[in-house]
DNA sequence: GCCAGCCATCGAGGATGCCGATGGCTCGTA
DNA sequence: TACGAGCCATCGGCATCCTCGATGGCTGGC
């Protein structure tokens, strides 16, 4: 037993408050709608708490002691704190800090920096930073907490842990330099033709770089040749350079494909990679976040 | 409903602050000596009042929420001037303030002065006022709360809303100026004598002077001649100018004694008047007022 | 001396808090 | 992969506390 009594209420100290205002049990039980024994009760558990007596009882009400007079600005400090402990819970706090995203490459290069820019204007107090990372390694990122928010171009998010939504889909495009020999075909090319072909593609574990891969393999009798590179812009380089095809999110080319440095190739069709945006479903979002999350969101769906 | 929950309960936020340092139900629920259970149970009943998620349940125990730092330091604040309160509620309050004494003329010039003098140098920042009242004046001052205490020269002060002790008896002096012809005597005094003589009492109301003034019409056949004035001043300045007789208690005939301006005469045995300290029964006395009637004690206490 | 207003007390009943047990979940380990 | 330890959420029971209306004592005014 060292310290106070740990159950104080701070209803005794609105009552004694009122009270002390009022000057009469009744008139402070009318004001807060109480039951005037029940003001009699609360003011004698008060002063037993507090282990002094706040109030003289004389005939016409109630005075406040020295002790009560003493007390009582301590008192409404208490509520007083207590009335801005509410008041700041119900308004929102300000939208600021850090936001850490994760995000592949391919997103990192191609959309990240136009959202950001719209993030800036919006709440010029929230730093986005970008992490680049894969899908496993943002999936960890979100679980440790390093990452707040993780962009992830996948086909399906499912993990019990990660909220993900489906915010919108990149199509692809096969791509070559103009002058390579695919470049002019009228007529789309199959898969087995392309299975021939060199291809410079993005690092293991790039969602559409993959399903490429796997498209190809699957040809039956096929070798394809495949070259993997860490950099998007590494790939990329190697086909504009005419050594071969690659395939890319429409956003990650259309900057190459209207300078002419790439051309696209007719070819099978090719599936739309979904984006999702994830964050750990244990945790819950900060404001800046939920500003990212929503900037995002425009983003994509403005086009 | 227009404002906040009224029903706060500083346990609640006790709880917050503890599991916020802590990180863990279970440990939190150890320290406050309660069961886990009552914890989840505490700090969902808080973010429901607040509105707000104050933790993020994660697999490892608990982690503040950005609400949940934001609002954790408003509600140390409450805990804070919580603690305050009691802490102000068990240390005694200065003892400073005006302690407003009612008391006759007779306390007013024999004993107050001593007292006053005495109590500044125990308590300095205690102001004494005196307000020169008779026994009813004194009585309706301390009803109305005009006084905080009152000295009373009465033989019994028997009233159910006033507190009164008896703190000392005065003993009275019947007197005269030495030139009197009641001067020298020998042998006391009769009453039927002493009805024979000019009386210069003090005023109505005045207890020993009414007292006196009684013995003597009791005289059988007596015309008392008895002159009250609104002054003790003025009527022993009557006795001493030889005009005739009166009595006082003794610590106020002393210094007259003393300088030979008044002497004693021997007569009938006189009562002693008793003096009573009182105060409003159902008023708290304050501090200040406890200090001058242990000061009121113990000068009586020491002659 | 009666009446009106005020506060204290009491008993009832309804609400609430606390607890122990249980179950689901995650994580680390064999 | 299966399992156990640790952690939190839920549930039902029990005790407590809170609130209320009724009643009585008291004071002060008419």
């Amino acid at each position: 037993m060292a310290g106070y009594p740990s159950a104080m209420e701070t209803r005794l100290l609105q009552t004694f408050a009122t009270l002390a205002r009022t000057g009469s049990f009744t008139a402070a039980a009318t004001e807060l709608r109480l039951a005037q024994s029940t003001v009699t009760v609360q003011i004698k558990a008060l002063e037993k708490a507090l282990g002094t007596r706040l109030f003289d009882r004389v005939a016409r009400g109630a005075l406040l002691t020295e002790d009560g007079r003493r007390l009582l600005g301590t008192a409404e400090e208490v509520l007083e704190a207590e009335s801005r402990l509410f008041a700041a819970a119900a308004e929102d706090g300000p939208v600021t800090g850090t936001v850490v995203v994760g995000a592949g490459e391919t997103l990192c290069s191609a959309h990240l920096p136009l959202i950001v820019a719209a993030l800036r204007e919006l709440h010029p107090e929230v730093e986005v930073q970008l992490e680049p990372r894969g899908t496993s390694a943002a999936l960890t990122g979100l679980r440790s907490g390093q990452l707040d928010l993780a962009l992830l171009l996948e086909e399906r998010v499912n993990h019990a842990d990660i909220a993900a939504d489906r915010i919108s889909a990149q199509p692809l495009d096969l791509l070559c330099a103009p002058g390579h020999r695919l470049a002019d075909r009228t007529h789309p090319a199959t898969w087995e033709e392309l299975a021939e072909e060199d291809f410079f593609l993005h690092e293991q574990g790039c969602s559409y770089s993959d399903w490429l891969a796997g498209q190809l393999q699957a040809v039956p009798g096929a070798q394809p040749r495949m070259t993997r590179f860490g950099s998007i812009e590494a790939a990329r380089s190697c086909v504009t350079a005419g050594l071969g095809l690659t395939v890319l999110p429409h956003a990650n080319a259309s900057h190459a494909l209207e300078e002419g440095r790439l051309t696209l190739v007719a070819g099978p069709p090719l599936p739309d990679v979904p984006i999702h945006l994830a964050h750990h479903r244990r945790r819950q979002p900060t404001r800046a976040a939920r500003a990212v999350m929503k900037a995002v969101a425009r983003h994509f769906e403005q086009g």
